[in-house]
DNA sequence: GTGCATCGATAAGCTTGACCTATGGATCAG
DNA sequence: CTGATCCATAGGTCAAGCTTATCGATGCAC
């Protein structure tokens, strides 16, 4: 395109355009005629054609100038609004935000969001869920704005603030001896195969959920890995071992399986939302304060 | 929308955010790097946001930044596009043209129609069909740009240059006594109802259509009268009378209709190609030499 | 830690070009 | 023919964007 026109051009061309006058349209523009005439001319240089066919008394448009009038218009309602929607994301009105939660947190995280889009209608929520080293990885590469994990490390680059607790509980099959009672002691369920995830899978994680069983003196041997909760518990309602598990994502438990409270010191699984450490954009500053409103 | 803005901005955020870098960047468009510095800033005081986050050592977009630079880069390649319209609309290589023609002449109109596609395949044509009174009256109301019209007058604000001619032939019902022959004297007819469109539709065509009759001494007087000649001549197979046609009309005739060749002094029909006087637009002008190529 | 290179921001002077006023030339009304 | 209207042209003025020079901050090498 050529670097010599501007938005004067247009802006000019549209006064023009409308008036098919001149004087008119520099009296409307606040400039003199003369200005006006040289701009159009300039435009007519860059565009190569004539854009109007003046006589000393009258002004009209031609072929070319009527094709131009509509588009040069919609040029700059376009540029208006791009500029009012920059505005907008800028100052956190709207635009984006991607949120990674961990399952088990659905919970959470909807009365949450409820309260954000109250907020900020305008903003496109992206939801991701996942586990919490997903989640920490899609906050990492930028992926995510927003990350809720379960139990996770400090670390340099991410931020995290605590949302919740809950205990952590046994759950065991129907059939087991200590599945007449309502309350175990680890040591109990010492000698029953655990169904875990993998410690890879989060090696912070996996410490703090096993916490009640090495507090227990018990070595702890994982004897089935899973990688996600729902099926740990439909193996342990199908008899093939026991496990310990935050609270929260045994509510709704299948027939076969049964939750008992923990006795021994409390241990407890958090919640965290974590965010990239010296986010401070608008969006993310937003979330953070709908996410304390619900809280406090 | 903020009148300081102007496309300078557009081109220099641009070249920023797809460097992210202010020095290369501002080499990249041949202006030293404070120069871009200014200008970013400037915008970023319209838009009223920061569009990129910098430190000494880096350059990244903000999310308004993000949300921005796409449209930008849209609005650039949109007004490119619509110069490069603008001009090839006023060098006549694009744009639309409105044709109008007189039914009757559908076979002229077709093949130069054709040969002025072949010539300019971005031009979009719109005809619209119709009598030599509707097609003068479009051209002068400006919503046809090129007119196909048979024995018009001359006219302060028309230009008529001749297409073709034709000779008037008689058709008459198969059941009248001179349909056995192949040609007839205009006197034989004398005594036939006529049947013929309104002189009130188009005075000078009406009297060249009758000429032959009046040639011949015969007070013409209409005895049906019928807007298409089409349904005069179904009117004349139904056996209601007689009539005087150009030769085009009749080439497809029904049952119960007859041609013949008219004896006597030659009577033409001309068919002309009309335009505003003095529209010299290069549409035009290409549709004109287009449709002399086809006669020549 | 020290020194050096890189990079964006700031400062001050210069230059370009858009705008102004005055005027010219063409067209139309009376 | 005269006056009014309207777009184009001419020449001077000034703001705005550009330049070079320099600063301050950050990251890297040793």
């Amino acid at each position: 395109m050529d670097q010599r026109i501007d938005l004067r051009h247009l802006r000019y061309f549209l006064a023009v355009a409308e008036e098919l006058h001149f004087g008119r349209a520099a009296q409307r523009l606040n400039i003199a005629q003369p200005a006006l005439s040289q701009q159009i001319r300039q435009l007519e240089k860059i565009v190569g054609v004539e854009l109007f066919r003046r006589t000393s008394r009258s002004v009209r448009l031609t072929d070319a100038g009527a094709t131009f009038q509509p588009r040069a218009r919609d040029l700059l309602g376009r540029l208006a609004a791009d500029l009012d929607e920059a505005g907008r994301v800028g100052r956190g009105e709207a635009g984006r935000l991607d949120v990674a939660f961990i399952t088990s947190a659905t919970a959470i995280v909807s009365e949450r969001l409820r309260e954000f889009s109250r907020r900020r209608p305008d903003v496109q929520i992206k939801l991701h869920d996942g586990f919490t080293a997903d989640v920490l990885a899609a906050l990492e590469r930028g992926t995510a704005d927003i990350g809720i994990v379960r139990d996770a490390e400090e670390r340099d680059d991410i931020d995290l603030s605590p949302l919740t607790t809950e205990r952590f509980v046994a759950v065991i099959p129907t059939e087991h001896p200590a599945a007449k009672g309502d309350h175990v002691e680890a040591t109990t369920l010492a000698a029953d195969p655990l169904i875990l995830f993998p410690r890879t899978a989060g090696a912070h994680a996996f410490d703090v959920n096993t916490q009640p069983l090495r507090n227990a003196g018990i070595d702890v041997q994982v004897a089935q890995e899973c990688s996600n909760w729902h099926t740990i518990i439909m193996f342990v309602a199908a008899g093939l071992g026991v496990t310990i598990a935050p609270y929260s994502v045994t509510t709704l438990l299948p027939p076969g399986a049964r939750r008992l409270e923990l006795d021994g010191p409390p241990a407890v699984s958090r919640i965290f939302m974590a965010t990239r450490r010296g986010d401070n954009r608008p969006l993310v500053q937003a979330f953070i304060a709908a996410s304390e409103s619900v809280t406090g």
